[in-house]
RNA sequence: GGGCAGGUAGCUCAGUUGGUAGAGCACAGGACUGAAAAUCCUGGUGUCGCCGGUUCAAUCCCGGCCCUGCCCA
């Protein structure tokens, strides 16, 4: 169920972080391939708003999970860790070492720590619900909650909705609550018993970076690539349209607000990604954080944690 | 120069028939397992423009001043 974490290697941390210039540096010395831990980079077509790694870096390092999937279609975390524990077996048969490069720390944990065993997402099922939801009032889903699983209720904020629709849908579906299917959690463990190491920027240096950075992808041609995006036949899924940059930009192409809010309403909440981010990242046991700043140095880098022993 | 409107949290603004104030956003912290770049929870951070007056008590009432916007000269 779990990847063989002794034998991969992990370098997450918030968006802007730095983190795949330091994973191809990595790859370099341990002989290594590059698995995107990142739920928007699977995405083809989405580049410039994913930062995909550019051609050369391409070049550098093999690269896996980057681009797989169309972005009309939906993607999921269970997908994601399916496809990651397969390319984990191809690479070490091949002899080389597996590298997770990437910063959705949700895919993390279920790598780390293991998935449950559930049923898909029942797309119908939850607009039925959400529906029922804004008919019934907002404690109505809760309370189907507890009638079905009362320990996911109490666990289960009445307002999160989103955790409350798949409490159902999974009882649903198998006809187990979703508190019972979950125990099967793996623990977490000690961070000296694996290899997840955390770009950790002082918070002003990263609000730079991302300012920065959000600047050059509109300067690269962001709102192009989200025009080639909304003319193609498929619209985007779900999943897609989501994703920061994206979202804002569809909006601004729907005349919501203008250029400079836009470009500025990105920012703030490529921003609030990296807070989030850096919040899963304190709750893992596994991370070890790698304080970096101004004089950030990828390939020394990639030096002190490639010496890293187990 | 005259008239009108306004000055309250980092921002946009409520409000107090006089008992020192609260929303949204921002911000901080947290949660999170088949939507996760999503979603949810908790927290108010303040010379209520300035100086006087009335009052037990003024952000609120009165007088003066300053600033901003609009209109008239």
């Amino acid at each position: 169920m779990t990847v063989p974490l002794t034998k991969c290697w992990f370098v997450v941390g918030a968006t802007a972080s730095g983190k795949s210039s330091v994973g191809i540096e990595l790859a370099r010395r341990i002989n290594g391939e590059i698995i995107s831990l990142d739920s928007m980079a699977v995405y083809r077509r989405m580049d410039i708003g994913t930062a995909k790694p550019t051609e050369e870096q391409l070049r550098a390092a093999e690269h896996h999970l980057i681009d797989v999937v169309e972005p009309s279609e939906d993607f999921s975390l269970a997908q994601y860790v399916g496809m990651a524990e397969r390319k984990v077996e191809h690479i070490l048969m091949r002899n080389r070492a597996p590298i997770f490069v990437g910063g959705t720390p949700l895919y993390l944990k279920g790598l780390l720590r293991g998935i449950f065993e559930g049923p898909p997402a029942d797309p119908e099922f939850r607009r039925e619900m959400l529906e029922a939801a804004e008919q019934f009032g907002p404690d109505w889903l809760h309370q189907e909650v507890a009638k079905i699983d009362p320990a996911a209720a109490a666990r289960l904020h009445p307002n999160d909705t989103k955790r409350l629709i798949r409490a159902l849908e999974v009882r649903q579906t198998t006809g187990v609550p979703i508190s019972v299917l979950q125990k099967q959690f793996d623990a977490g463990r000690e961070a000296d018993s694996c290899r997840v190491f955390v770009l950790d920027w002082p918070k002003a240096e990263l609000h730079d970076r991302i300012n920065r950075r959000v600047d050059e992808m509109f300067d690269a041609g962001l709102v192009g690539e989200v025009e080639c995006l909304l003319d193609e036949p498929a619209a985007l899924s779900k999943t897609a349209a989501q994703a920061v940059g994206y979202r804002e930009v569809i909006e601004y192409l729907h005349g919501e607000r203008d250029w400079k809010e836009t470009v500025e309403l990105v920012k703030l909440h490529t921003r609030q990604l990296a807070k989030r981010q850096n919040t899963w990242y304190r709750s893992l046991s596994e991370c070890r954080f790698v304080p970096v700043s101004g004089s950030f140095d990828a390939v020394a880098l990639a030096d002190r944690i490639a010496e890293t022993k187990l």
